[in-house]
DNA sequence: TGGGATTATTTGGGATATCATGGGAAATAT
DNA sequence: ATATTTCCCATGATATCCCAAATAATCCCA
């Protein structure tokens, strides 16, 4: 299974194209998916993601209540959804409407995060990692205690 | 796995002529499908989709009770429904009637849902987005649990 | 282990193609 | 005959393609 995995810092240019990291390329190019980029829901950032999570969400709107105000949140998603065309270099064209969105300048920093990628202001994902690490060190470490997470047999980790 | 996705506003000429966003024409032309267009049944916009969703609709009524509301409801949308044709260029024009029901003036916004796509209004598209971002930041994102592991990009987890 | 050489990757810019839009003229309908 | 629709071509804006330069990473041998 390859992951979206490190960060990476590229420069937007003046015509508004910016290199996705060839790591994250490879992964793409080896499941021959394509690139989906979409604003996200919570943060003032942009999602990457391959084709399968996209799909996932069209399987969602169908078999749910087409009333109800989790369609319309998901709708929201697709609809600010873009398939990213790279060219031959290995770049994409942001939309004005994602630059704005994500309030991007000259740089983007790429998050990998597993099995999709997040694209923020460079100055505005420092704040918030800062923030998250000394969140952990004042309240512990939420994200271990979550439900799902392997741990090998007998590794209780100090915890109940 | 082709989908209408993002958003495009574009202008209504003087004439009423309309183009039709060239990716969601590309999805059309691939499958040499013809457009239609019909009146949402919740919302004051107009919907657009090939020909198998209407197709879905009629064998929908023909599985139910006809004398049930829901039929009749149904019914509407299918009267409402016109093929469109666009000319050389990818424009179609839209009726009166359409205009007037998506109380369109001078610029429309497509915006694309996965196997169908919405023409808004673009003032109330947004009212409408918003809201829908407003909801997701305090009520938390749709948890979809469909063929198992959908989870919204960004929510790692704690697991990478 | 160090450092120059080689390769991969990112960045830049000019040429080309695509797309949305506008308008005139021909065709069709009322 | 008059209004409306359809067809055709023009234009500007913008995205795409293609090649080249600059930067960064890797390799290889001393």
């Amino acid at each position: 299974m390859d992951l979206f995995l490190s960060t990476f810092e590229n420069r937007i240019d003046k015509k508004g194209r910016l290199s996705v990291p060839a790591p994250f390329r490879a992964v793409l190019e080896r499941r021959r998916d394509p690139l989906y980029l979409f604003k996200s829901l919570t943060e003032p950032c942009l999602e990457g993601c391959g084709p399968e999570r996209i799909g996932q969400i069209v399987d969602a709107i169908e078999s749910m209540d087409s009333l109800s105000a989790e369609v319309a949140t998901l709708q929201t998603m697709l609809s600010s959804a873009q398939e990213m065309k790279l060219d031959g270099e290995g770049r994409m064209m942001l939309s004005g409407d994602f630059i704005d969105f994500a309030e991007l300048d000259d740089m983007a920093l790429f998050a990998g995060i597993g099995r999709s990628f997040q694209i923020w202001l460079p100055a505005r994902y420092r704040e918030r990692e800062t923030a998250a690490r000394s969140r952990a060190k004042t309240d512990g470490l939420p994200s271990l205690r979550l439900g799902g997470a392997y741990r090998p047999p007998g590794d209780t980790d100090g915890r109940s």
